[in-house]
DNA sequence: TTTAGCACTCGAAGGCCGAGAGTGCTAAAA
DNA sequence: TTTTAGCACTCTCGGCCTTCGAGTGCTAAA
């Protein structure tokens, strides 16, 4: 990559963010007159020729104005983006949001997608923690009617799984109860792992059981992600560049597909990253379906107890600064969420308490 | 309403095909042609200008096609359409499909939500299965960390809810189990108004969990149909009365907007009905947004225990005799699947067993 | 009651044209 | 050497016009 003069570099960030603001091609002369430029138009051309030489910019046809290549964002993203925060209220009104809801992972999640939406004015896409290695915390076995029985599973960490197991005959629930207390007692805090290691003592009911819970632990933990949040896929549509019914349907295919985004969400390696931010530009080669799409990654979390992955989807030509920082923050904050409930460390003084 | 003559039913009827088959307004010439009638095109003519002159079919402008009216797709599916069932290789498919994961309720209504889709090529809903009335079925409580307690509430019919409360001060596992069991033990089976009776007697811990219990119970009650699964986005944007960037965005918007889908699955009384179908077309005058819409409803459940909606929803000129015979065949297929988990009915001999 | 014939209507599609914004190049100015 | 004014050229977009054809309603004959 050629190193680019300071005006060339100050060039391709108006023409990147008259583009984003736009959807025109961007002119020489109607740069200089939109931000006053005491550079002259052809000055301004010389430098635009150059700058598509290096492959930063292009144009649609000749005698248009020009429009940024993937590359030219990517240089953008990586060297000539300035970080911003948002603007202390709205940090402030939307940790207040989360803090008043903060028992139900679920809505926090919601909520992650909608203000990241509302935020980025473009689609959003957040996971709920999971845990790396599925831990068991609790063991409970209840009957329901006959040989149904229901096995509700709690990880370290909170997660909740349940499932309806059809034992071979009825069993009362006092025996469940002291089988689901034994194995609790046996197996709490370890990993699938932990619990293969010492099945074999097991007879009856108990091994019966535990072979259920591996199963569903080891399900546990292939789910990398399980469910993916979505919002504000209204806004990526009003975009210009998905206006036609064909493009719509494209962009709203990948947003449909699930496990397209699972896969972002897994993805952990990346070319491009921003301060733990990851920025995917124009699907990077490798994902074709993602051509027209920009997408900006974040995780958050407690590293070694759940991790979760949250991101905004949005055209190419989406508002890199506005994107970034959003999730940047949004990432601190729901980190904090997760340390406070998993770790009991209260970060703020709102608690909650029995009246 | 008039009463139409055959001739003017079977036009009607053949109108309604073809628009929904081309989206083009339909000409006398080209019915005739295209169906082979051996009448000539003046005397469908004839009969178009009377079913014009009925309200149930409307002209776009002068000197095009016709196009039938909300009144005429009222007309064509409280009186003209005819029952048709699935083939029953795809029902057994179907069938098929869903006993394989009848373990997972969430797997079902997903499942459910896709196959309505495609097979009715149009957008789906469906809630998962939801007790008018929640009655507890057991309690636990989990100490995580410090004050922090993991409850968690099983009704009856298998819901699982779970919530993070903090106490005032830690408490030991050993009486946060106890307490459970007490609280199982006294209020199992009972619904928030027989729990509400009896609080009276409890003190300590025991009367603050029972007061969560409460709100959470409360809150399951009101929740009418919590989350509203829905598959088939692309199907809609695709039809062409979706196809401009505004038409799209509102619909879409309409997706989206959970409250107007709960809305509808919540709603019970409709003015028309088939079989036990509901067949709302253009928003019945009452829901402005849906004015481009047409919806086929459809419940499920075991009426007294747990019911969920599903539905599709589509342009007016949707295919209604698909969208209702998917409707009620899933319908059914859901309700023997909820009577099945609830009920230990075993319908089929697919069931799986402890190895 | 049905149908052939006919004049009329109106939207869609294609072609034409001018306006406007943009470019690259050249030569003069700084 | 760099910047800028000037200029000829290019290409898209929008408006306007015309044509084409599918469709209609009406009338009169079968």
């Amino acid at each position: 990559m050629v190193e680019l003069s300071e005006r060339q570099k100050f060039i391709l960030t108006l023409v990147i963010h008259e583009y984003i603001r736009t959807a025109q091609p961007v002119g020489s002369q109607a740069l200089v007159a939109r931000y006053h430029l005491n550079i002259s138009s052809a000055t301004v051309r010389n430098e635009m020729a150059a700058l598509t030489e290096y492959g930063l910019l292009r144009q649609p046809h000749t005698s248009a104005g020009r429009v940024p290549t993937e590359e030219g964002y990517r240089y953008f993203v990586s060297r000539l983006i300035r970080a911003t925060d948002l603007p202390d209220t709205t940090r402030r009104t939307i940790s207040h949001q989360f803090y008043q809801m903060r028992h139900d992972v679920e809505q926090w999640v919601r909520l992650a997608a909608s203000v990241l939406a509302y935020q980025s004015r473009a689609a959003s896409l957040v996971t709920p923690p999971h845990p790396e290695k599925a831990r068991l915390k609790h063991l409970e076995l209840i009957a329901t009617r006959g040989r149904q029985v229901l096995m509700v599973l709690v990880m370290v960490g909170g997660e909740v799984r349940q499932r309806i197991l059809t034992l071979n005959e009825p069993v009362a629930q006092e025996l469940l109860s002291q089988s689901a207390d034994r194995l609790t007692q046996l197996f709490q805090g370890q990993d699938v792992d932990g619990i293969r290691a010492r099945t074999a003592q097991l007879s009856g009911l108990d091994a019966d059981v535990i072979g259920w819970v591996i199963e569903d632990m080891v399900e546990a933990d292939s789910e990398v992600a399980g469910e993916v949040y979505l919002d504000g896929l209204t806004n990526v549509l009003a975009e210009p560049e998905f206006t036609g019914s064909e493009e719509a349907r494209r962009a709203l295919r990948i947003l449909e597909e699930r496990s397209l985004l699972q896969d972002l969400a897994a993805r952990t390696v990346m070319s491009n990253t921003v301060g733990g931010i990851q920025v995917l530009i124009g699907g990077e080669g490798t994902w074709d379906e993602l051509r027209p799409w920009s997408i900006v990654l974040g995780s958050y979390g407690a590293p070694g107890l759940a991790t979760g992955t949250l991101g905004v989807l949005g055209p190419l030509r989406m508002s890199y600064g506005r994107a970034i920082s959003t999730v940047r923050f949004l990432s601190g904050l729901l980190s904090d969420l997760v340390a406070e409930t998993l770790l009991d460390e209260p970060l703020t003084n709102k608690g909650e308490n029995l009246s």
